[in-house]
DNA sequence: TTCTCTTTGTGAAACGGCCCACAGAAAGCG
DNA sequence: CGCTTTCTGTGGGCCGTTTCACAAAGAGAA
């Protein structure tokens, strides 16, 4: 029970409840795990719940007519997701699956929304998570029209730094195990493009490539090479991170 | 300033508003006119207010680095858009620009804030109202990724059929003047290649072609061919900016 | 370790869509 | 009313992507 309330508090959106709000919210929750591909929720599930996940990693995705997976997004721990089941009960449009195996905490929808009601602040907050993640997403919908495949793997590239970034001596890593099929589900490809585009670039020295494993060497480049602004990383021990000491780029 | 608060009024989220805070909210708003074609925001704007559109219609768009421009959505009257400046001051990433004459009314976001604050419900409807939004865009993205050419654009006629459909004795009309220029906009396309394909479908007899006109002649043929729903039309019984009076809509 | 499944790499052929160039038609504007 | 601008229609060459087929290497499990 305590690990309930602990999970809810790394959230932001709860940290300000009183304790009695958070013990309320507790009671009604409850923690399921999930296997690493097992399905969390499906479209046809009724959407009567929120989630929030406490560890492991979520993939929203939806399928496609002819059987491939789009991923709409990428769930990490302490976000929520699933939100949308607070404005509307019915079905999803779209699908989330466990990416490795997690624990996440559910939160039923209508007990949220009696909250909101009290509580104008917790209700501004998830306008602000849903505001956020719709500007995202337009930000995608941009960034996949009218460009080339090599394009929009790149920003993709450097979106995933951002996120998942962690400097190295070798450049910034992308803390994140992704495929060569998972990306091009985001970025609406074929695997085996993703693979000759990511070779072209390891030659070009842009980056360099292990098992599911990705190290940007020049990210400046990489931005500059389709007009993009130079994304900041967002890494948790150091905020804006001084370059760790005694070291500067190797990249030449 | 009568004409502000009718305005104000028919717009769902405000209906619920005490005549005070409705004159409070009124005292604050400004009515502009922007002729065709004008920009109506621009992203190195200041974020600093919300629209309400009165009369007219707007795109909500953004430049791509070769100069093109996306349509992200279209706005009709009675409908709020830039509302993502309540959540986040700033610059916005998109620009506004009124397709026809419109005449829109602006409201200051930090006082909506305020307002916000003290009345959940009125939180709620814009939560609800951005949630909207963003599934509206996540559909769209997924049935860009993809997709032929052929499919994106018959899935935007049948979004179009079902917001701006119209039944007559031909088919469905979609009662909007969008130029093949706009449409590959807003399917992230060519204009010749738009032309084409409608070119072809009109040979099929799915559809009529007309100067910036496109009536549907098989909305369940079209929708099957790509494995969608039906949509089913939202004829306003009483359309936003109330028809002519001893006008009946002449559907047969 | 050994076996199996997943992931990555590569090449050839076919196709779709883009770009460019041009022309007629309709609509707006003075 | 003419004139200009916008919109639509059409064709050909070209480049990027997909598709398919196959192979090797790493990861994970027994």
């Amino acid at each position: 029970m305590s690990e309930k309330i602990w999970h809810l508090k790394r959230c932001d959106l709860f940290e300000k409840l009183t304790p009695e709000q958070l013990n309320r919210l507790e009671s009604r929750a409850r923690v399921r795990k999930f296997p690493r591909n097992s399905p969390i929720y499906l479209p046809a599930d009724n959407a009567d719940g929120v989630m929030l996940l406490a560890s492991g990693r979520v993939k929203i995705c939806s399928f496609t007519h002819d059987g491939k997976q789009a991923i709409i997004a990428l769930i990490e721990p302490g976000e929520l997701f699933g939100e949308l089941a607070i404005l509307q009960a019915g079905q999803r449009e779209e699908y989330a699956e466990a990416a490795e195996a997690s624990t996440l905490i559910l939160l039923p929808a209508d007990e949220l929304r009696q909250m909101m009601e009290e509580l104008p602040h917790l209700t501004l907050g998830i306008t602000k998570l849903v505001g956020l993640r719709r500007r995202r997403i337009e930000r995608r919908l941009k960034n996949l029209l009218f460009r080339s495949n090599r394009e929009r793997l790149v920003h993709l590239l450097l979106e995933l730094a951002e996120q998942y970034g962690k400097r190295t001596p070798q450049g910034v890593l992308l803390d994140i195990r992704l495929s060569h099929q998972d990306l091009a589900s985001i970025i609406g490809s074929t695997r085996e493009t993703v693979t000759v585009v990511l070779g072209e670039l390891q030659n070009e020295g842009q980056l360099e490539l292990g098992r599911r494993k990705i190290t940007l060497c020049h990210l400046e480049r990489l931005a500059q090479s389709i007009e993009a602004p130079v994304p900041m990383l967002n890494e948790p021990a150091c905020p804006w991170p001084p370059a760790p000491l005694g070291r500067v780029s190797p990249c030449s």
